[in-house]
RNA sequence: CGGGGCGUAGCGCAGCCUGGUAGCGCAUCUGGUUUGGGACCAGAGGGUCGCAGGUUCAAAUCCUGCCGCCCCGACCA
């Protein structure tokens, strides 16, 4: 992408409403512009981002065994009214009538109408498991939001829900998806906790949060400090085998870990003090296991082996992708800007004339661009005029994974240089052996 | 919802106390000189001063009401 060509409104000063960094630097970037209280317009640099968020979510699924369909944002009041819901969710919830004065509700979560999905379709337990999710906007009209896309009213959630014709099965599905986050949130260079948590108002006695350590963390965490170097689990897990699953759960949760809202002063205390971490973190996944506390009363049934129906357990697995991209702004960054993670920056490298309007130098830039690009390469190529001294300052606010600068003294000799974001180090190198170094 | 604060050009702000018809920096546009880490000179455009009432010869400024936004708390992906 050519930056003359793109819709990048990079701001050189701090909005004055942005308190904590994520905030500051996406409103910076171009990453996002507020609309209203909690509502967020995504710009083209922060839907590149989203979406890559979205697509390493979805790997993570899939892989897990997931399906993914989408339901609508608008549903049925009648839905909220079969599950009991539409009375408990309070003012939150986004109320709404249609020209016929029916009542509507701008979702805040889709527990029940995937149930109306599931009750329509299956009648088998031969059919089971089964796990639904779809990536999807939310509101939730927060008393407060706050942060940026970190708290905002409408947020764009990826929400699974497991059916199962017994409790073992649905602690099976359970682990499947607490080992898709592990390897979700590590792809995005993130070291996630889980921890036990409260479950709110979706019910139920299972649950854990996913938990990231940030200072700009809303809630107050305590766990063992051996978490900080678990591994994550291999793309080779087999997700079918419940013993193998359950062993890598068990270890993930044999050490102290919870949040405020259930935190044992005792436990925690036990634990040798030098290992004790008190922290803020920021949640970035909720999963639960709620039995049927949903098939129950919305009737979600199949016939079991001896021919019975038999109400299905269910869970559901939330992440939040648009609070994710600014959790991992949280987790890096510099003074100049954001540092990218590979796997989800917007561009791999940002692509620097030093001197447009220098033919020699132009003519190389062009050649880069084009090498690159057609190598499949996201390269954002900043051919403006501006001085060289703006243009890395913008590359470094963006903060793409490598720079690659190329000016009239380099084209001389034939080379350009190579910049890594994280580190700052620069390499000499001919512009082919870039190509090569960008490609591999 | 309770507490605090703010609404003046795209962004950051001054002016308000003590009413006299709107200003600064950045950004933008034009021309020129520049160009290896956020250039300089000259010129230009851009504002219902959040909205509605009121007081006054006169309101960004004083009074009343409303709206919006931010921050701190109780709630949540």
């Amino acid at each position: 992408m050519r930056l003359s060509r793109y819709f990048l409104p990079i701001i050189k000063e701090t909005p004055k409403e942005a308190e904590v960094i994520s905030h500051r630097l996406m409103l910076r970037a171009g990453m996002i512009r507020q609309e209203s209280a909690g509502i967020y317009a995504w710009l083209p640099l922060g839907l590149r981002v989203l979406d890559k968020v979205c697509a390493i979510i979805r790997e993570e699924q899939n892989r897990a065994g997931a399906v993914e369909l989408l339901m609508p944002t608008i549903q049925s009041a009648d839905l909220w009214r079969e599950s009991g819901r539409y009375d408990d969710y309070g003012k939150e919830m986004l109320r709404i009538k249609d020209r016929h004065e029916r009542d509507m509700l701008f979702g805040p979560t889709n527990e029940e109408m995937v149930t109306e999905i599931f009750r329509g379709s299956v009648r088998s337990y031969r059919q089971l498991p089964l796990n639904l999710y779809h990536i999807q906007w939310k509101f939730r009209d927060e008393v407060r939001p706050r942060f940026g896309v970190y708290r905002s009213r409408e947020f764009l959630m990826k929400d699974a829900y497991s059916f199962d014709v017994d409790e073992a099965g649905a602690r099976h599905a359970y682990n499947r998806m607490f080992v898709a986050y592990l390897r979700t949130y590590a792809r995005m260079g993130l070291q996630a906790i889980p921890m036990q948590a409260d479950t709110g108002p979706i019910g139920g006695d299972l649950s854990h949060e996913f938990i990231i350590l940030a200072s700009t963390g809303e809630s107050q965490v305590f766990c063992h400090q051996d978490y900080l170097g678990f591994a994550t689990p291999d793309e080779d897990v087999n997700f079918d085998d419940r013993s193998e699953l359950q062993g890598i759960v068990d270890n993930w949760t044999r050490l102290y870990a919870a949040t405020e809202e259930k935190h044992d002063e005792a436990a925690f205390g036990a634990i040798d003090e030098s290992s004790r971490l008190s922290a803020r973190g920021i949640e970035v996944g909720h999963i639960f296991y709620f039995g049927t506390k949903y098939s129950l009363p919305m009737r979600a049934v199949v016939a079991g082996p001896d021919g019975q129906d038999v109400p299905v357990h269910m869970g559901s697995y939330g992440i939040g992708p648009s609070r994710l991209v600014a959790a991992i702004i949280e987790a890096s960054h510099d003074e100049g800007g954001i540092v990218w993670p590979e796997a989800i920056a917007p561009f791999k490298v940002g692509l620097i004339n030093l001197k447009r309007g220098d033919a020699a130098t132009d003519t190389a830039c062009d050649a880069l661009y084009e090498k690159l690009t057609r190598a499949g390469v996201d390269v954002l190529y900043d051919d403006s005029d501006d001085r060289a001294g703006a243009k890395f300052a913008t590359m470094d606010l963006i903060g793409l994974p490598w720079q690659l600068i190329v000016g009239p003294k380099g084209i001389a000799d034939n080379t350009v240089e190579l910049k890594r974001r994280t580190t700052g180090e620069r390499e000499v190198l001919s512009p082919d052996a870039a190509v090569l170094k960008l490609i591999g």
